[in-house]
DNA sequence: TAAATATAGTTTAAGTGTATACTATCCGTG
DNA sequence: CACGGATAGTATACACTTAAACTATATTTA
C-alpha cells in the first residue's frame, strides 16, 4: 500500500488540476479562433507591447528563442504577424501584428480575459483575492530563494 | 498604453510563474537521473500503483492514450517498463516496472517529494495550509462548474 | 447467435518545447 | 582599426502532446 501523500505534494497535484481545468476551457474558446495556446500567448503579448524583437518575446513568455522561430514561421504563414529588419541592429527582427493579427487580437484577448475572469469566479471574491495574493508572494519568494 | 491587467489576469500570470519556477527546479533533478517529466510521471504513478493498464495510465496522468504509447516504448526500451498481455482482456497490456524501474522509483519519488516540499516551504506553514486548502476547494468548484 | 457498439492500443500528422551548434552582427578593448 | 567576446536569429535532433483514423478485441443488444 503506497502512503499517503503529504500536503506539499497534494498541494502541488491540486496545482497542476487547477492548471489543466482552466487551459482546458481557454484552448477550447481558442480553438474557435483556430489559434493554439501558445499563438495566442504571442498575439497577447504583441498586442500589449508592440514591436518586439524575437528574444525579447521569448524572454516574456519564459521559452526559448529558438521555440519563437517556428511559432513565427507558422503565424507568418497564417497572416497574423510579419518580421522586419530591425533599423538600428542588423541581427535583429522586429516582430509586428499585421492588421489581420490585430483585428483578430482586439476580439479574442478580452474574451480570453472574461474567461479568466469566470473561471476564478467560481471562488468567493475573498477566496479569489486570497488566491492572489498568495500567489503572488508565492512567486516572489520562488524568485529570491 | 495597455490597460493595466485585471487582478484575475495577474493572478492567472502568477499561476504559470509558480508552476514554470518549480518546475524548473523539479525537472533539472530529473534531469539528474536522464528522467525527462512525463516518464517519471509514468515511473512514480507505476510505483504507487502497479500493474496498470495503458489506458488507467492516460487517465491518471491526464494525457491522451496515444501519447503513453509513445512514452512507454522511450521506456520500455531504457529498461524502466514492461508490457504484458493482461489476462483477461486480450486488448490490454498491463504496464509494470522492471527490477531497474523499481530500484530508480525507489530513490527518485522520495526525493523529487522532498524538493516539491523544498519548494513550498518559501511560504510560511500557515500560507501553506491556506494554499493547500484554497487549491483543494478551487479544483472542486470547477469541478462543479 | 449475429450485428452494432464500445474500448484498448497503435499510427500518423502537426504543433510545441528544449538544448546545442552554427552564422551574422554588434560592441568593447587593446 | 582589429580582434575577441557577447548577442540575435536560425537549423537540427529529440522528446512531448494531441486529434483523428485505424485494428483488434470485448460487450451489448436485437
Amino acid at each position: 500500500m503506497p502512503p499517503r501523500l503529504s500536503q506539499e505534494v497534494r498541494t502541488w497535484l491540486y496545482f497542476h488540476r487547477v492548471m489543466a481545468a482552466i487551459s482546458q476551457r481557454l484552448n477550447a474558446q481558442l480553438a474557435t479562433y483556430s489559434l493554439t495556446p501558445a499563438q495566442f500567448d504571442v498575439l497577447a503579448q504583441l498586442f500589449r507591447t508592440p514591436g518586439l524583437v524575437q528574444q525579447a518575446l521569448a524572454d516574456r513568455l519564459l521559452v526559448s528563442k529558438g521555440n519563437i522561430v517556428g511559432l513565427l514561421n507558422r503565424m507568418e504563414q497564417a497572416g497574423l504577424v510579419t518580421r522586419q529588419p530591425h533599423p538600428e541592429d542588423g541581427r535583429a527582427h522586429l516582430v509586428s501584428l499585421t492588421a489581420h493579427g490585430t483585428t483578430l487580437a482586439t476580439q479574442v484577448v478580452p474574451e480570453h480575459e472574461a474567461l479568466i475572469a469566470e473561471c476564478l469566479a467560481v471562488l468567493s471574491p475573498e477566496d479569489g483575492h486570497n488566491l492572489h495574493d498568495l500567489l503572488r508572494r508565492f512567486k516572489h519568494a520562488l524568485r529570491t530563494a
